[in-house]
DNA sequence: GGACAAACCTCG
DNA sequence: CGAGGT
DNA sequence: GTCC
């Protein structure tokens, strides 16, 4: 804790001096600022910004003077060559993280010349902006009362050929009606939980891949197509799933129900004054409503052309976007399709690559994990190398491999990768705490048996040891029958502990899955000052009833969100079971459901279409303005401003993303 | 030849 | 910081 | 590895 203040003192003493690498992206242009200014004034605000075409604002970073800075910009490198305006602002990226750290909104018309240091304003150009107030302004909870949203619906339930739960009925994705709609009330165990029903969703085949290549499709005679896209292709139609990937159409055929342990999540949040200010419909601008409840359409489609203010915003996202469409449970195929050869020679090659824990390999595994869904989804045998070219992400190497398949049975790569170092290193990582390297570790030990581990513990870490010793249960995936049962447990306990928690139960089980890897288990409050003490009531009350047996890591309030990783069991249950519990500030509960929920390959594909927006998302906040090293990509120089958000719905608002509710998100 | 490439967290 | 995890 |  000590090295932190130290850090803190740092980064506060450093804010007086002017040091900097510079970036280009930390000012918007002129047509976004013009653009931006008009929203403001259409939603009713004022705003003082000056359109311009010049660097008002100079985003820096600890590591050089001002001097090497401006040497830089002489030589090119930075700001394309152009030196600042003499009254440009330079702000330390310190000064900014702390901003931001300190939930302060800092619009980018806060960035106008000043002298001294920019007043963070409402972008609305509301009395922060008139006061120019201090640069830190502490966030101030807004102590209202409890919004209870359960509106009640008939329920149906139905169960889809792989026994995932669906919902049904044929609203428009983009709906307002709660995901957590609790529709009839069911008795799951002692603490009788409710089990709810939720909205429409036609099911459509799957897409893996962030940004998946649609165009190609249509020359891949016996490929798979996009479903939507396919509708009129002739030929190939049949090949791909038969629905619609949009969920604004229902096929009676498919229609099902989700049902699920109901949480006590609010619709929207209230937001905290200093953000509310801010606050408008990311659909349309309006001050007075949300995306959540817009009445206009989905902006991106010819009916609705709104585009929110913040830099960087877009029109529309291609369906080429993982996230930009439907993606419901994964069909069983019945019975033997016509590539099961080659998919499943595929698939363990595709394993293979997971094994090596590297960059190029992981994007190997991708490509192949995207042409395996192509693959799969047609009906007709692959026979020759031509015919396998012709599918999306199957170039020369894959197609060569279909090759060997065809005509061998098998492939080279394979057989040499079955020796009894590789698959005791396969068997080593997929022990909970256990990776790439230190399986690699272990196989270079000698060990070659999960009972060589747990005759060797002492070369263990904590985690490893329980991941060995639980090993063959933690294999298992929940029934969803458990999961509800678990779920109601938690949700028992931790409502008796603070009634005015809101409580859901989010990953697979939220997206309606059939078995779960584990329960993942959301929780908030509006009071900022109980989520400490709740956090640590909650697990110890956990551990006190017997519920949890394993702790793996847990969190001590060095972030903003709590985290509890661990393992626990239900008295009369089978086996031990993971069990991941998060306790989120009540202005971050938006983001953190969205992250909690799933799945990682959706809030990949999200996160990366924010990115090349300029923006980032996190399961804390969206924030726009973010300024990245353009060498090392994965440095962030500074954090940008946070745009408040209510629900989820308006996340997909501001990335120009129709709505998808949870079930919808299975990657 | 480059783009592709999430963004966080804890443990040791 | 690397490794492993969500 | 694939796509452009
Ligand atoms: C693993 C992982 C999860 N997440 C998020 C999305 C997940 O839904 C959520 C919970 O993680 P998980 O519990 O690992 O995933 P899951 O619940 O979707 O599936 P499973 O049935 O195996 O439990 O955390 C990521 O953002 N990135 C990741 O790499
Ligand atoms: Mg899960």
């Amino acid at each position: 804790m000590e090295s932190k203040r130290a850090k803190l003192a740092k980064k506060k003493a450093f804010l007086e001096g002017v040091h900097a690498v510079l970036t280009k992206s930390a000012y918007e242009s002129a047509a976004h600022a013009r653009r931006r200014a008009a929203v403001i004034a259409k939603a009713g605000g004022t705003c003082t910004m000056e359109p311009t075409d010049e660097t008002n604002v100079v985003l820096c970073s600890e590591t050089t003077t001002k001097a090497e800075a401006m040497e830089r910009i002489k030589q090119g490198k930075d700001l394309g060559g152009k030196p600042p305006p003499e009254a440009a602002h330079w702000v330390t990226t310190a000064w900014l993280t702390e901003c931001v750290k300190a939930k302060t909104f800092i619009p980018y018309d806060c960035f106008t010349v000043r002298s001294g240091a920019p007043a963070p304003v409402g972008e609305s150009g509301s009395s922060a902006a008139e006061t120019g107030s201090p640069s830190r302004q502490p966030l101030r909870h807004r102590s209202s009362s409890a919004s209870s949203t359960s509106s009640q619906r008939s329920a149906l339930q139905h169960i889809n050929s792989n026994g995932d739960y669906f919902p049904a009925s044929g609203s428009p994705s983009r709906t307002t009606s709660n995901d957590n709609n609790p529709a009839r009330a069911l008795d799951v165990g002692p603490m009788s939980s409710t089990l709810t029903v939720n909205d429409t969703h036609p099911r459509s085949s799957e897409q893996t891949a962030l940004i998946s290549t649609a165009g190609a499709a249509t020359h891949a005679t016996a490929a798979a197509t996009e479903p939507s896209a396919s509708a009129s292709a002739s030929a190939s139609a049949s090949a791909s799933a038969s629905q619609p990937s949009s969920a604004t159409q229902s096929p009676a055929a498919l229609v099902a129900r989700s049902q699920r342990v109901v949480g006590t999540s609010p619709e929207e949040i209230e937001l905290p004054p200093a953000w509310e200010a801010i606050y408008h419909c990311y659909n349309c601008g309006a001050k007075d409503h949300g995306a959540r409840t817009c009445p206009l359409p989905p902006r991106g489609t010819p009916e609705n052309t709104y585009v929110p203010g913040f830099p960087g915003a877009r029109k529309r996202v291609s369906r080429e976007w993982m996230c930009a469409r439907s993606h419901g449970h994964r069909k069983d195929r019945q019975g033997a399709g016509p590539n099961d050869l080659i998919i499943s020679n595929l698939e363990k090659l595709h394993d293979t690559y997971a094994d090596y824990g590297t960059w190029l390999h992981q994007l190997k595994a991708s490509n192949l994990h995207t042409a395996l869904a192509f693959i799969r989804r047609m009906k007709e045998p692959i026979t020759t190398y031509e015919q396998a070219r012709r599918i999306p992400k199957v170039g020369n190497e894959t197609a060569k491999k279909i090759d060997e398949i065809l005509s061998t049975g098998t492939l080279q790569r394979l057989e040499a990768f079955d020796t009894p170092e590789k698959r005791a290193q396969h068997e080593f990582s997929q022990i909970y705490g256990v990776g790439t390297a230190t399986a690699k570790q272990f196989v270079a030990k000698g060990f070659r048996t999960i009972q060589d581990l747990l005759d060797n513990q002492h070369e263990l870490t904590e985690r490893q040891r329980i991941g060995v010793r639980l090993h063959q249960e933690l294999q298992e995936r929940i029934p969803r029958t458990e999961v509800d049962r678990m779920v109601a447990h938690v949700k028992h306990v931790v409502l008796s502990i603070e009634p005015g928690c809101i409580f859901e139960a989010c990953g697979s089980y939220r997206r309606g899955k059939k078995t779960c890897g584990d329960v993942d288990v959301l929780i908030s409050h509006r009071d900022k000052r109980v989520l400490d003490t709740l956090f640590k009531r909650v697990i110890d009350a956990l551990h006190d009833d017997g519920f949890l047996t394993h702790d793996l890591a847990r969190s001590e309030g060095e972030s903003t969100q709590y985290k509890y990783m661990g393992i626990g069991k239900l008295k009369d249950a089978s086996f031990h079971r993971r069990v991941d519990i998060i306790v989120v500030p009540w202005e971050e509960w938006p983001c953190a459901i969205l992250y909690f929920t799933g799945s990682g390959a959706f809030n990949r594909s999200m996160r990366l279409l924010a990115r090349k927006m300029g923006w980032s998302l996190s399961q804390h906040t969206i924030n726009y303005g973010v300024v990245r090293d353009r060498k090392e990509k994965d440095k962030k120089l500074g954090d940008g401003s946070v745009i408040p958000v209510k629900s989820e719905h308006d996340v997909f608002a501001l990335l120009a993303l129709k709505y998808r509710p949870p079930w919808e998100r299975n990657a």
